[in-house]
DNA sequence: ATGGTGGCGCGGCCA
């Protein structure tokens, strides 16, 4: 199976993006965060045509989480269980026998912030939610756009980042939870080139001088991650006319 | 440079 994560900063204008690169990368599943489109208004029809179901979970202008695949999908449930959120961040669907839980974590806006302690709550609930599905499927799939570069690797300038919001130690912590949970980062399976990341901010031309950082993350249970056959970030997106300013990263595995 | 660009939607918020 061959799966991604894209976060495509409202699928309305990036529409045409995904079907691209969904013809040109053949994912057999593909996440996508900040769709951005209440789900009266989410192209079924175009995504079907290029021969994806599609299970979605949107709000008008913010947020929004949607899981395309080849084969059918089941078991879909939006939310998190347990946890009002009148954002729409999560969704979970069952693919293969694969457990996919697509998640758009809050960005947290600054450390200190409302939105920063909402992003801690929303992190701490989550764990409990990976753990229950850890118990209930054995291949699991997590992924999305984390909001949580990983590790100083994961980061253009780790200095000017440290303690900066995305990059900061309790939200490092709630990461390394769901690490110690069991999910390993399939990119870092693999040896990789450094200096690969999946976010570049529009302002100051940080994709063109490579300003990133790793946030889109594919994480994966230890029976998932002992089959990884690959994992990597796809550039190419971003270098596209009116780009979203996220690239797809991606996992293959065997099942 | 406490800036910068982009999306939504038409003022200001969010990232």
């Amino acid at each position: 199976m061959k799966i991604a994560t894209w976060n495509v900063n409202s699928l309305r204008v990036r529409l045409p993006q995904v079907l691209q690169w969904l013809e040109t990368a053949q994912p057999d599943v593909l996440a996508l965060q900040e769709t951005k489109l209440s789900d009266d208004k989410f192209p079924v029809e175009e995504i079907a045509a290029a021969g994806y179901q599609v299970a979605f979970h949107g709000q008008p202008t913010y947020n929004g989480v949607a899981i395309l695949s080849r084969l059918p999908l089941t078991d879909v449930r939006i939310g998190m269980p347990g946890f009002d959120d009148d954002q729409a961040r999560v969704l979970a669907a069952t693919v293969d026998g694969v457990r996919v839980l697509d998640l758009y974590v809050p960005n947290g806006q600054e450390v200190g912030s409302e939105k920063y302690a909402y992003k801690l709550r929303w992190l701490e609930h989550l764990a409990g939610v990976v753990a229950a599905e850890l118990a209930q499927h054995s291949r699991l799939v997590v992924l999305g756009d984390f909001n949580i570069a990983p590790a100083d690797a994961d980061v253009h300038d780790p200095e000017a980042w440290r303690g900066k919001v995305l990059f900061s130690e309790p939200e490092k912590v709630a990461l390394q939870r769901l690490f110690d949970l069991g999910l390993a980062d399939s990119f870092r399976l693999f040896d990789q080139d450094e200096n690969v990341f999946s976010w570049w901010d529009y302002r100051a031309a940080g994709f063109r001088r490579n300003i990133g950082l790793r946030i889109d993350l594919v994480l994966l249970s230890e029976t998932l991650a002992a089959n990884c056959t690959d994992a990597s970030v796809d550039r190419a997106p971003r270098a596209w006319e009116r780009p979203s300013d996220h690239a797809p990263a991606l996992a293959s595995f065997k099942l």
